[in-house]
DNA sequence: AGCACGCCGACT
DNA sequence: GTCGGCGTGCTC
């Protein structure tokens, strides 16, 4: 064992703490100290308070001596695995920020860095109680075997908590201070009976377990239309992992209304996995961190934190709907939580399945280039074909005035619900309408705090913006002229589509959804099973009905807007567009009745509703990647984002314009901008937007970071680097 | 990231 | 004469 001399190298340790700070800070350890390891949680003094943090390095042999404090102690906590730490380090080089700032996504559970405090136990003393009533009674007969908890105590002798505090005031009973049991996680088995699977799945699955076994880095692609039974097919990759006694983990998008999922997860493994996203309670976040850090918690289900999980021996990640843009996190760290999988993949060296319906067009890219392997689930399971889709030509075909929907759409509506068949109409937009004015002067509703209008909530008889969640009361008067009652709606949202849907199919049982008509995961679980079960007849939704579920009896769906993603300047645009559609079309027929999507167009001949209409996504996809070739973008060239924001829109001008200024330009390299940022202002920061674009091969990171560090900055100006930024321009 | 220090306008 | 605005700098 090394022992702290006074003047030797372990005398002095850096500490990560985490906070948004350049590097490690050191401490120094009094000799008699035992000498902490690297990846040990330790309390230090900071700034005259006691921070948690984790022991990094040897510390700076710079810095002076005097300057340093003493490490108060180990935390008594699994200490961080080197395979961790170099992930955080990695993933800070790469997005440019400082290991702290990603240490703190690690550490998002402070109180999972000390045991679990002891609980009162309470068992019968033999002392009398002065008066037996028949409760105490009862409470005396369950307390004389065993010590319970109080809870335990009152639910088991059906009296409430005051009768057993009587007693232990009384002498009655004798409370025990004793350790928390650490709650038994149930194990997923993984040699329960699975699904049957079709000659390609196995073939998948069969591939999927060869890699696991392997245990090395490697990365699938797992592409196969819904209702192709991908997730069967992965399932197998993780029994393998769980045969091998290795953790996993699995990444899903919009992971708070994944009912079906976890049903399915349940049926094959015999057991839930391990939760992890924004809405888990704090006692459940701390009792997972713990048994992922010690290893007990072998499945792990998250949303993208999940990720910086202190993962005990990590061997396998599986990423669904790997194409999703809520991978993407836009604030704090700006990461892709799906190429940061690939990357703690490689550094832990074990597989990655990336599983989607509609994969992105880079890990398409990758695959064709041999990087991942490409396995393909071509066709629906069991009965179930894939939809027929038809465009409805709005131009030619356009709903009366101040409706939505088609007379053709509707037609086939109302002959779906005769035929008692249920129908989807989707419609990205949440709210009644986008857009409110004023029919006397024209004022528009606008956010104070945004450069977006304010969307008209009539279920919650208010307006509210969707960049920044400030909400108001609808008001009666016009703040602008004062006229009353004129406001004027402009364009749909789903509430308005509902509207006119029950207008028009009054008989029909109909549900709205959204993420603002649910309040949380047991209603979303409630809604899905009530259409389930067939006692909603059209279903209203957003993009949330788009993702993964599966609705037996559905056989029509009606995209309303079809070109609403195709405005702006985005590179995906398309791409996100064609996959969005095609997951929605996805939801019709995916049991014995064949399933029909019309889709509302004003341009049925645009490249994305080409593909989408004839079915010929591979097509599409070619041609965007010739494109992105051509122009050197993503994945044949790389993207850095750079946003100036603040409260004083001069300031933030100045300030971006002496970016520009400052800008490399070696050969491969180019810097746009200053431009306003497509929010030109965001929670009441002014925003410009900068964007520098570099052949492959140039280490861009390198490369801004001198950038950056050459200009200075105002303190009311903050800057933000997004490298691999999902919007352009 | 916080939090204190420090230097210029409206209040008792 | 103070209270307080937020610009600047440091935290081992």
């Amino acid at each position: 064992m090394p022992s702290a001399s006074a003047n030797g190298p372990l005398s002095r340790l850096g500490v990560l703490l985490p906070l948004a700070v350049p590097g490690p800070f050191d401490y120094c350890l009094a000799p008699s100290d035992p000498v902490p390891a690297p990846g040990d949680f330790v309390a230090v003094p900071f700034r005259g308070r006691t921070e948690a943090g984790v022991v990094w390095g040897p510390g700076d042999a710079d810095l002076p001596e005097a300057k340093l404090k003493p490490l108060l102690g180990r935390l008594d906590c699994p200490p961080l695995s080197a395979e961790n730490r170099r992930f955080i380090e990695w993933v800070a080089a790469y997005t440019l920020s400082s290991p702290g700032a990603v240490l703190k996504l690690a550490m998002s559970e402070p109180s999972a860095l000390a045991p679990e405090a002891g609980e009162i136990l309470y068992r019968a003393s033999g002392v009398k109680p002065p008066r037996l009533t028949p409760a105490r009674a009862r409470v005396l007969e369950a307390a004389a075997g065993a010590s319970r908890r109080l809870g335990d105590l009152a639910a088991l002798a059906n009296v409430g908590p005051g009768v057993i505090r009587g007693l232990a005031a009384a002498g009655a009973l004798a409370a025990v201070a004793a350790p928390r049991a650490a709650a038994a996680l149930p194990a997923p088995d993984a040699d329960l009976p699975a699904l049957p699977l079709s000659d390609v799945q196995a073939m998948a699955a069969a591939e999927l377990r060869r890699m696991v076994a392997a245990a090395d880095f490697a990365v699938a692609l797992l592409e196969g239309v819904a209702g192709a039974g991908k997730t069967e097919v992965y399932f197998e990759a993780i029994a393998e992992a769980l045969r091998r006694g290795r953790q996993i983990l699995v990444l899903l998008p919009e992971i708070a209304l994944s009912a079906q999922w976890f049903e399915r997860f349940r049926r094959r493994f015999g057991a839930a996995p391990a939760l992890w996203h924004s809405e888990v309670k704090k006692a459940a976040r701390r009792q997972t961190w713990r048994a992922v850090a010690e290893g007990r918690a072998k499945v792990v289900v998250g949303a993208r934190s999940a990720l910086f999980l202190p993962y005990a021996d990590l061997g396998l990640i599986v990423v669904d709907e790997e194409h999703d843009a809520s991978y993407k996190q836009e604030e704090g760290v700006i990461y892709n939580a799906r190429d940061m999988a690939v990357a703690r993949g490689s550094l832990g060296r074990f597989p990655v399945v990336l599983a989607s319906a509609t994969p992105s067009i880079e890990s398409l890219s990758n695959a064709a280039r041999g990087r991942y392997r490409h396995l393909h689930l071509p066709n629906r399971h069991g009965a179930a074909r894939l939809p027929e889709i038809v465009a409805v030509d709005l131009r030619r075909d356009p709903p009366p005035r101040g409706r939505w929907l088609a007379p053709k759409l509707r037609a086939e509506v109302a002959a779906a619900l005769a035929r008692r068949e249920q129908v989807l109409l989707f419609l990205n937009r949440r709210g009644y309408a986008p857009l409110t004015l004023c029919g006397a002067c024209g004022h528009r509703l606008q956010c104070p705090n945004c450069s977006a209008w304010l969307v008209d909530h009539q279920r919650l008889g208010r307006v509210q913006c969707h960049h920044c969640g400030h909400a108001v009361a609808k008001p009666e008067t016009c703040p602008h002229c004062g006229a009353e009652g004129r406001w004027r709606a402009c364009g749909p949202g789903v509430e308005r589509v509902a509207e006119e849907a029950a207008a028009d199919f009054p008989e029909a049982r109909l549900a709205v959804l959204t993420s603002d008509t649910l309040s949380g995961p047991a209603e979303a679980t409630a809604q899905l099973r009530a259409i389930e079960a067939r006692e909603i007849d059209l279903l209203v939704g957003t993009q949330l009905v788009a993702k993964g579920h599966h609705f037996p009896h559905l056989t029509l769906v009606g995209v309303v807007d079809a070109d609403l993603g195709l405005n702006g300047g985005d590179l995906r645009a398309g791409e996100r567009t064609l996959q969005l559609l095609t997951q929605v079309a996805g939801r019709a027929g995916r049991e014995q009745l064949p399933g029909r999507v019309l889709v509302q167009t004003h341009m049925p001949e645009h490249p994305v509703m080409r593909a989408l209409l004839a079915g010929d996504t591979a097509k599409f996809l070619e041609a965007e990647i010739a494109d992105r070739r051509a122009a050197g973008m993503p994945p044949y060239g790389r993207l850095v984002a750079l946003i100036v924001s603040g409260p004083d829109p001069a300031a933030v001008k100045a300030a971006a314009l002496a970016l520009g200024r400052a800008a490399p330009s070696p050969e491969g390299v180019h810097v746009f901008g200053p431009a306003p940022a497509p929010l030109a202002r965001l929670r009441g920061r002014y925003r410009e937007r900068l964007l520098l674009t570099a052949r492959p091969g140039i280490p861009v990171q390198a490369l801004v970071r001198d950038w950056c560090a050459a200009v200075r900055l105002p303190r009311s100006v903050r800057l933000q680097i997004d490298v691999d930024p999902y919007s352009f321009l």
